[in-house]
DNA sequence: TGTACATCAGTGAACGCGCGTTCACTGATGTAC
DNA sequence: TGTACATCAGTGAACGCGCGTTCACTGATGTAC
């Protein structure tokens, strides 16, 4: 059957969507194919009308998912306006709670997902880059140091330790544990407070 | 063929080692149990004579990675007895080097395998936080703040932003960006030097 | 305006392949007599 | 001391299974005439 003009692009962003919280809830090798079709209301064999490989797929989802950290980021002052100190206190409370320790599908695909990042080729590596830095700058122009080299550095730092911080937590069982490992993150992450 | 006394405990352990690499490297998703046999100099077949299944395999060579890294970090001083900020500047200079950034399978296993663990089950997860644990012990040991709670809080703090560093600097490409989120790292890890 | 046809998003079965795991077998060593 | 036998680490082929990908097919819509 033919389909409506935007038809097309509705079904593939529908696709990448389902698809980036799945890889960030299972890892890539932890979804099949089938899984994420079946999840977006469809059949396999149609996949390879959007897509040309299931990399190419987990590429655009992890994409879309860092999209949607830099949005958290941005949200976590609620608008306050915040900049500095307040805002980088704000960020990494938001980030290091305990509910985005829990939230694997929704939240930043960077604990999850870097590590495969690594161990792909240069073109999703190269990508992954590149959206890495846009992620910073929102950061850097957030922390608001004087020296743009400075903010810079300084959010290279933040990030380092929001997501490390987030992976660890997220590795243990005990809940107590991962809390205690998260509110040694905040304070890391946000000396003064 | 039967073997003598120690050969069979001298099986395991080489499989472990030749396992706790290849995971690192590649990824429990990325090695077959095949695989690892053969570097270790042996056929598939035998695997279940010493292990119940891949995963046990992983979870004990994640254990010994992790004494990698409790080894790494206690070299960082050469010997030279280190205790408080001077420690910690050694070891983030160690742990976020170029040389660590390039050495997937011989180096940390936090940066690249914690996701993994984090997906898995209640066991593998329970034993990991021991061995984090641990680790952090030791951390903390060498921080030497006076308060035991606050020196494992600074040390859960460092350990986050060194394990965030190095997971970002491997998952780009440019080596010129890599460098930069590894100085970014170090200052944030030891913000006084 | 009406009609025949081309298009192409989506279907569902099929194909290969690699993987974790199992299994019948081997044969040198330790042990029982 | 010598001999027959039990043991069990290791072998290599085979078994199922799931997965990524392919393919012949469908059928409603847009388009050419």
């Amino acid at each position: 059957m033919r389909y409506p003009q935007e038809h097309k692009a509705d079904t593939r962003r529908k696709i990448v969507e389902v698809a980036s919280r799945a890889f960030r809830e299972h890892g890539p090798a932890g979804v099949s194919v089938a899984e994420i079709m079946a999840d977006a209301g469809l059949t396999v064999g149609g996949f390879y009308r959007h897509f040309e490989s299931k990399d190419e797929l987990f590429q655009e989802a992890l994409e879309r998912a860092l999209g949607d950290t830099v949005e958290m980021l941005q949200r976590a002052d609620r608008g306050a306006g915040l900049e500095g100190d307040e805002w980088v206190q704000r960020a990494a409370a938001t980030y290091l709670s305990r509910a985005h320790r829990d939230l694997w599908d929704a939240g930043c695909p960077l604990p999850g997902l870097t590590a495969e990042v690594g161990r792909r080729g240069a073109d999703v590596r190269q990508s992954f880059g590149d959206a890495l830095q846009r992620l910073v700058a929102e950061i850097a122009g957030r922390i608001d140091a004087g020296d743009p080299d400075v903010g810079r550095r300084r959010a290279w730092g933040l990030l380092s330790t929001l997501v490390g911080c987030l992976l660890l937590a997220r590795g243990v069982t005990d809940d107590r544990l991962a809390d205690e490992i998260l509110a040694a993150g905040r304070a890391a992450a946000a000396p003064e407070s």
